[in-house]
DNA sequence: TTTAAATACATAGAAGATCTATGTATATTT
DNA sequence: AAATATACATAGATCTTCTATGTATTTAAA
């Protein structure tokens, strides 16, 4: 399980990421992927999850459906265009970070 | 220029990071010095720098020692064993989660 | 020599994301 | 019948970082 730290700055990345793989999804739904996906070291908290749909179709990120299983109500997102592109922006400034925090702490870089 | 979300979820980790490289250093210096390892893609806010320097003295991640240089005051700072370990366990939970993420999107796991 | 820019630290208050706690219901399993 | 899983939602607290501001010295430029 990663720290709370980590998740909270990245619970946009973590969850448009996840669009990605799986087309169109339901928070509950998100919530058991991401857990799967993740192998356990993610578990989204509700509180956290439903809040961020929010934000993230407010921002146009993703857009909903609302759908009545029965006597139940899911609502379905899916990724937008725009939510597609942040995605990848995000994923690739996150790996460039990485990137740069790992050559400060390389033994050659602290030698030369 | 990183994005300031990307920034807000790991000024500590840069700070350390930088301490593992150089030393000794007074919050100018560790902003100089970060611009200058992250090439001008991380300039911190010294609004953000001397609080998270206070935090983290707090936490005992760093430890501060006064000098005066001419009129001029100078805190220095220097990792604790705390904080060194701490630096390499926020790398490597980082580096974890990159990897994660970066397996999500990657074309062969959303084919699988 | 006045002015601007760089050096050096600091704090108050705002903004924003996420967490904890709580609430409401239905469906399924024990 | 009770417990657990499914499903969504909100209020308020917390924490980090940002913006804005303040103070003061030193150096460079005009």
């Amino acid at each position: 399980m990663y720290s709370k730290q980590l998740i909270k700055g990245h619970l946009v990345t973590i969850i448009l990421t996840t669009f990605k793989k799986h087309g169109k999804m339901y928070g509950y739904e998100i919530f058991l992927k991401v857990k799967e996906i993740s192998a356990g070291k993610i578990e989204l908290k509700d509180g956290s999850l439903y809040p961020a749909l929010q934000r993230m179709q407010k921002d146009g990120l993703i857009e909903d459906e609302v759908v009545h299983i029965g006597k139940r109500v899911r609502r379905y997102y899916t990724l937008t265009k725009e939510g597609s592109t942040r995605q990848q922006e995000m994923v690739e400034e996150l790996a460039d970070f990485i990137k740069t925090i790992q050559e400060l702490t390389s033994i050659k870089s602290s030698i030369a």
